[in-house]
DNA sequence: CGGCTTTGACCAGCGC
DNA sequence: GCGCTGGTCAAAGCCG
């Protein structure tokens, strides 16, 4: 296996609610920079030296306070760049990937657009309230019959096929919020302190790149996460974290104040989600021209997808007014979705 | 030996 | 109904 991930020095990381499987559309929007710093985390022995709970530490230090601030619309500059950090509460996140980027479109060619506008998928997800039990873990009389059947199918054609294995079967499957930033990194798989186990890994249509299912070994953690790396820049990552962790982190990332892990659904930080802010068309530009990036440390860039939008509370900052006081500045250091899509837009 | 990754197969959902 | 694709399972193999 691919044990890749270490020595990496830190990566540039970008959130989002989800990315689009392929990017083909072009992801992407703010990038910044930020201080990179070693993994403090254990996960580090397998994963590497990246840290995600670092970066968590190092949102605090630096993009946190500002991302929360940010976050709080009413608090916004007009200028304010969208924020970068976004979260799913269903499964139509996979319908957004594949369709955010023409959703993008159409709301780029309505200009400034509401964020309302912007993320009707977050209305219409099926917003299934996560359950206490995993949804891939739970089972049901449906699976039984569906076991039942399966075992007969078997009967028929276990001799050439392995053994049909109980799969789940819940009429609507149940999805757990999700949350997904995406990394410019060499490194797949961040340590953010989780312990995790990969248990699957697929193709991506229209990517060279696999992605690679990943799964808290904690016992009765049903957090899971997707890892794959984007078709169009081979250096950004992303990541996805489904589910809420049952359990304290593992590993503390050092100074993590306003991220107390009972709020921390993915294993990432709670923020805010701001309402995105879009900049106009010549904005947009200016800001193409002169990407947007923090030098606090070069090698972390977080990308933010404001197509998203988060609506659960529990995700929220703990404590946003106790980082308000900080750095405004790198909000605006962030470079909103829409440019990279219209700039993909003008290319065609 | 335990934990993890790899990998091929299977299942479910969705679009056509 | 069919095919495609995402997501998951679990045996086998690897590694410390």
């Amino acid at each position: 296996m691919e044990k890749k991930n270490e020595n990496n020095p830190m990566s540039n990381m970008r959130f989002s609610d989800e990315i689009p499987s392929a990017f083909g559309g072009g992801g992407g929007g703010s990038i910044f920079d930020m201080a990179g710093t070693s993994c403090e985390g254990s996960g580090g022995d397998k994963w590497g030296s990246l840290g995600f709970m670092d970066l968590l530490g190092i949102h605090q230090d630096f993009v946190a306070p500002s991302l929360f601030d940010s976050f709080q619309p009413s608090i916004l500059p007009p200028s304010s760049p969208p924020l970068s950090v976004f979260h799913h509460h269903d499964d139509d996140i996979l319908h957004e990937l594949h369709t955010d980027s023409k959703q993008q479109h159409l709301n780029h060619q309505a200009g400034l657009l509401s964020p309302a506008s912007t993320v009707p998928e977050s209305s219409e997800v099926l917003n299934n309230p996560a359950t206490p039990n995993s949804s891939s873990i739970s089972s049901s009389s449906n699976e039984l019959a569906a076991n039942d059947e399966q075992t007969k199918a078997g009967d028929d054609e276990d001799k050439t096929k392995k053994p049909l294995k109980p799969k789940k079967k819940n009429p609507k499957r149940q999805r757990e919020p999700r949350f997904a930033f995406m990394t410019k990194s060499d490194i797949d798989h961040l340590d953010d302190g989780y312990r995790w186990r990969k248990y699957g890994q697929k193709a991506v249509k229209n990517s060279p790149y696999p992605r690679s299912y990943y799964r808290c070994t904690t016992a009765g953690c049903g957090v899971k996460k997707r890892v794959e790396r984007s078709s169009d820049d081979p250096t950004i990552v992303v990541t996805t974290y489904e589910g809420q962790h049952t359990h304290p982190c593992p590993i503390m990332p050092r100074g993590a104040i306003g991220i107390a892990p009972d709020s921390s659904a993915f294993g990432a930080p709670s923020f805010i989600i701001p309402q995105p802010m879009y900049l106009n068309h010549q904005q947009q530009q200016q800001q193409q021209l002169q990407p947007y990036i923090y030098n606090s440390t070069p090698s972390l860039n977080i990308t933010s997808f404001p197509g998203f939008l988060q609506e659960k509370p529990r995700f929220s900052n703990p404590n946003p007014s106790a980082l308000s006081h900080r750095d405004h500045g790198l909000l605006q250091d962030i470079v909103p979705t829409p440019m990279r899509t219209e700039a993909k837009e003008e290319d065609q």
